[in-house]
RNA sequence: GCACCCAUAGCUCAACAGGAUAGAGCAACACCCUUCUAAGGUGAAGGUUGGGGGUUCGAGUCCCUCUGGGUGCACCA
């Protein structure tokens, strides 16, 4: 829609005193049925020292024009309603729907983003609300590299910590460590741990023993956070989600890192010895939304505590040289962020640039891992999956695995990225495993039914007259179509995917409504059957690409 | 108790940097498959945008306040 706003703005410089860029900013999609671009005039009015009224009744006398077929003055209003000729051949010759394009026409070509995403504690396999956080982030990724970055996707591995330490304890007479069995021994660990503190003890002997370099606790702790890492990983590859890059939390103890930025904090009055030995940072100041904002970055023994750890991994990633440094993490971590972007400043360094998500909660309540109150992301796949195959084998008489995990997998994206990140998600079976109306599916089989034409049809529709294209359900098919750029545009300045949902649902809507009114095939008109093919054909890709960067796959026969 | 986020139709969500008569889907009701894929389309119904105040020509959107939910509040990661 910007080259017809780009348009009427030259119009209205053209006939009136006021200034074509202030113009520009305040022209605007009006609701259907009256008109394709507006302008509200009130904002005129003061410098002109005119009423909005009479100033949108002068621009409307002075606007004639052969490509406008109406033009208004509704209550302080301009309203302008193109002839559908004209609309059809200005947007579709002019619209963006490829990265390529996209890309050259704003200039962000070549920019590097780092985006750490996921980082679940290496302890079992990935919960619905845990996946919030790999969907969000690998949206955002594709986004930015439709848009033209390079992208650098990181994983922060906890492997240090309590949690590790006790899964290590409970699997130390273990041959072998499954995956799938990790949860439960997780699960059980933390059950016996409230009866037998002398689990305790030898759970914190092990992390100290590790945080010390012993070399055979060192492996022990490998051995399950390997695991795991190599569990979660190939649930998201499964969904085609991937990282280039993980780094390892331990690392910056074993090298010895923790200690030279300790030093550096130690140069600030605000790090401070604690009585009993341990370091803190007074962040009294900062204006962090706690009573008592206090940092406490050593144990008593002066060894690390996570928080310094996350610091030495944060300078990392601002030192990375990307043009922009991003990461989500869940609404539980938004405080405990600010502490550390507090501490990042004082040492000279950059915080990341935050997207946080709320939680995904059930209809009976929150979940919990500990007590195994969970919805897995892996069974949630495999009932997508199953419910999809079901509905595809009495379509067509056969199973397909395959495109049942496209149609399957999407509807989970699709249910979880349509709800803006700052939301709590309420998820449930029905809701999320609903194929019909809003959802990924409505999207996937619309462009199945696109592309079955487009392969039924057996003439050129490369070069085709835009003009012919005058139907209601047409210029509203080509409105939307050409909204795909502004709002991966709204995407990326917002960093929340959210409104890619609703534009893919918004368009494969109107298509909808399109193919039931009107023939593509078998039309006399051969010069307009090819106009229809072509405009059905930027449809689809306008939608492919929509999904795709939802992270959702299309299949050409469903 | 303090801080941040959220509250829109019975349910789940929209409303693009405050714009016009707040839109969809699901569920429920009435229709449409000799016609390019009915996982579809059409119609009717459903609202004092949680309550109250304020700013503005104009507020679901911004400010204050109350209510209800989410999250957090130094020695976990």
């Amino acid at each position: 829609m910007n080259i017809l706003f780009d348009y009427v703005a030259d119009l209205i410089a053209g006939v009136s005193t006021l200034d074509r860029a202030e113009i520009r900013d305040n022209l605007e999609a009006p609701k259907a049925n009256m008109g394709d671009v507006a302008l509200p005039c009130f904002k005129f009015a003061k410098t002109l020292h005119r009423a909005p009224i009479d100033i949108a009744d002068e621009l409307a006398t002075n606007l004639a024009n052969e490509n406008i077929e109406k033009i208004e003055s509704i209550n302080g209003f301009l309203n302008i309603t193109f002839k559908p000729e004209f609309l059809a051949k200005t947007l579709l010759e002019n619209v963006r729907l490829d990265s390529e394009s996209i890309t050259a026409a704003n200039g962000m070509a070549g920019k590097t983003v780092l985006i750490e995403h996921t980082s679940i504690n290496p302890n079992a396999s990935p919960h619905i609300g845990r996946a919030r956080n790999a969907l969000i982030g690998d949206s955002l990724v594709r986004v930015f590299r439709f848009l033209g970055w390079k992208t650098d996707v990181h994983y922060f591995v906890n492997d240090v910590g309590k949690q590790i330490a006790m899964l290590v304890y409970a699997t130390r007479d273990k041959a072998e460590v499954n995956f799938n069995d990790l949860l439960q021994i997780y699960i059980d660990i933390n059950e016996q741990l409230k009866t037998h503190p002398e689990i305790e003890t030898a759970v914190f002997e092990i992390l100290a023993k590790f945080e010390h370099g012993d070399a055979d606790t060192i492996a022990a702790f490998r051995r399950i956070v390997d695991t795991c890492i190599k569990g979660q990983t190939a649930i998201f590859a499964e969904l085609g989600i991937y990282w280039d890059k993980f780094d390892y939390e331990s690392r910056y103890i074993h090298e010895h890192i923790t200690d030279k930025v300790l030093n550096e904090l130690r140069k600030s009055p605000t790090l401070f010895e604690a009585p009993d030995g341990r370091l803190v940072l007074d962040q009294h100041g900062e204006n962090i939304g706690i009573q008592d904002p206090m940092l406490v970055v050593t144990r008593n023994d002066k060894t690390s505590l996570y928080a310094l750890r996350d610091i030495c991994y944060s300078i990392d990633k601002a030192n990375s040289g990307a043009d922009r440094n991003l990461m989500v993490l869940g609404e539980d971590q938004k405080v405990y962020f600010q502490q550390i972007a507090a501490a990042l400043r004082l040492l000279g360094s950059q915080p990341a640039e935050v997207v946080h998500y709320s939680f995904v909660l059930l209809p009976d309540g929150k979940m919990s891992t500990r007590q195994g109150n969970v919805v897995l992301l892996e069974d949630f796949m495999a009932e997508a999956a199953a419910k999809a195959n079901e509905a595809i084998t009495a379509r067509r008489g056969a199973p397909d695995t395959e495109k049942a995990k496209v149609v399957g997998y999407g509807a989970i994206k699709y249910s979880i990225l349509k709800c803006s990140p700052e939301k709590n998600v309420l998820f449930d079976w029905d809701t999320a495993l609903n194929f019909n109306g809003d959802s990924s599916v409505y999207a996937q089989y619309n462009y199945a039914r696109i592309q079955s034409i487009l392969e039924k049809a057996d003439i050129d529709y490369q070069n085709t007259d835009y003009s012919l294209l005058v139907a209601p359900e047409e210029s509203a098919l080509i409105k939307e179509i050409a909204n795909f750029e502004s709002v991966v545009l709204n995407v990326y300045r917002n960093l929340n995917p959210a409104p890619l949902a609703n534009y893919v649902f918004n368009l494969t809507s109107k298509f909808s409504q399109f193919y039931t009114n009107h023939k593509i095939l078998g039309i006399d008109d051969t010069t307009l059957a090819a106009a229809r093919l072509n405009l059905i054909d930027k449809t689809a890709t306008a939608i492919k690409n929509a999904l795709y960067l939802l992270g959702i796959d299309t299949v050409d026969q469903l």
